[in-house]
DNA sequence: ACTTTTAGACTGACCAGTCAGAACAAAGGA
DNA sequence: TCCTTTGTTCTGACTGGTCAGTCTAAAAGT
């Protein structure tokens, strides 16, 4: 599929149909009408039905999926099949495999923003410096991308590209993520810690950057060793260094 | 396209057809007959023929389009569109888009690990240290990626993808510019200017993964910055940090 | 009673790859 | 200088498989 360049397929957009049952449909661009999924919101919660678990193993079906072969490569057939259900449930709990494929997205990186400020927020109440802030927040991340790899991968892979139809949804999640980093590193400067002179947006990238293809090449090349090892070697790199400034 | 099963199309294999002139193909797994690719290694050179420029107009055209959209959504028409050639120019000079591609990778990424080669054989010769040597690194990675985004972002998509059928393409260059990296580190323990106790694979793979990062952030979110000032960032990083151990 | 899932046939656009011939270049030949 | 020949490179209409998305009637769940 173009996936960019929406394609109008089937019969002309449903023309006409009849509206069917609740066609309150008020998100994305636009629905059809139809027994369609009702909200986008609510990703795997809801007044209890089935809708939640289906969901969840729709997502689990096509991260894996996509991360292997990529999103246009990867057909609504075989997430279906690899979830285990029929074609026609996807398309009951998704408007599409657009709309599939950023919901994922957010749900998933949602939990990692969340995962980094938790750590945070605990090693600095524990009493910690800043610097044990971002030590927390890097074995986070490592836990993280340990627990979700190929999550990892598809963030990695889409959000330097531009004029994909997610975008929006890349960027605001990359947003929550950046600024969790950003802050502790700000705290760390005003309490002194850090040098004044720290570029504080590019050394957050800099920081997710180092932590994310690190985990990657870890557990594609090295995938025997173990997170303490790996979070000690990063840990190190990091210790020693973002640091006060040193004469010279 | 499903990219990694690959189909079978068109009349069946050019099934028995003339064998046209010069068949002498002997490389790739299996070509066909007709007018076909006469080598893949020759990616841009080549006796004096109109091929050189066709070639990269078609790798100039095809790195863009698939760093925006991704391998399977773009298209060979597209790409031959871009290139301002016709479709079956493409099937004359690569055997197929997955060649293309394929050759695509080897032939830039092979840049990649020669420059950053050359930039610390440089810092060395011209009598620097080895960290002088990893910091000249770091600035021909950004001005490399500076000059070619696109191909980075590539890079970056495929690299730990796995099942994919140019994984060893990717997989080989991968280790070359590691490899240079690793070797510089080696290199700075044994000399003494970089503690012992160095994880030398995975600091490399942190270090490229900070550079690769930081410069695709910088790209998309700062491109108002410059080189020098983006390396300066990444640079004190490094300097107060790869250094020997410090007491506690 | 209402919501969700099923199986799978169907549609229409789409696209990788093919092929027969046209355009082009180099090297004589007159 | 102007053909003719021969091999190379390019062209674009065409073929046949593929796939997102639709639809239905009935079954399963709650």
């Amino acid at each position: 599929m173009r996936t960019e360049r929406p394609r109008r397929h089937g019969g002309g957009a449903t023309s006409g149909a009849a509206p069917g049952p609740g066609a309150r449909a008020a998100e994305h661009g636009a629905h059809k009408a139809g027994p369609e999924p009702r909200d986008a919101a609510p990703a795997v919660s809801g007044p209890g039905l089935r809708r939640g678990a289906t969901r969840r193993k729709l997502f689990d079906a096509a991260v894996t999926l996509i991360a292997e072969q990529g999103f246009s490569a990867t057909t609504v057939d075989e997430i279906a099949e690899r979830a285990g259900v029929a074609k026609g449930t996807v398309y009951y709990n998704f408007a599409s495999k657009n709309v599939l494929y950023e919901e994922l997205l957010r749900d998933g990186v949602d939990l990692l923003a969340t995962s980094l400020q938790e750590a945070a927020d605990r090693a600095v109440h524990a009493g910690g410096t800043r610097v044990d802030a971002l030590d927390a927040m890097i074995r986070a991340g490592l836990d993280f991308i340990a627990g979700s790899p190929s999550l990892t991968q598809l963030y990695v892979a889409e959000l330097w590209r531009t004029n994909r139809v997610w975008q929006p949804t890349l960027q605001s999640v990359r947003g929550r993520a950046v600024a969790v980093v950003e802050s502790v590193l700000r705290d760390a400067v005003a309490v002194g810690e850090l040098s004044e002179e720290l570029d504080i947006p590019l050394t957050a990238s800099a920081l997710l950057g180092m932590v994310l293809v690190a985990a990657l090449d870890w557990l594609s090349f090295q995938p025997h060793r173990s997170v303490e090892d790996v979070h000690a070697s990063l840990s190190r790199l990091l210790q020693g260094r973002v640091s006060p400034v040193r004469p010279g």
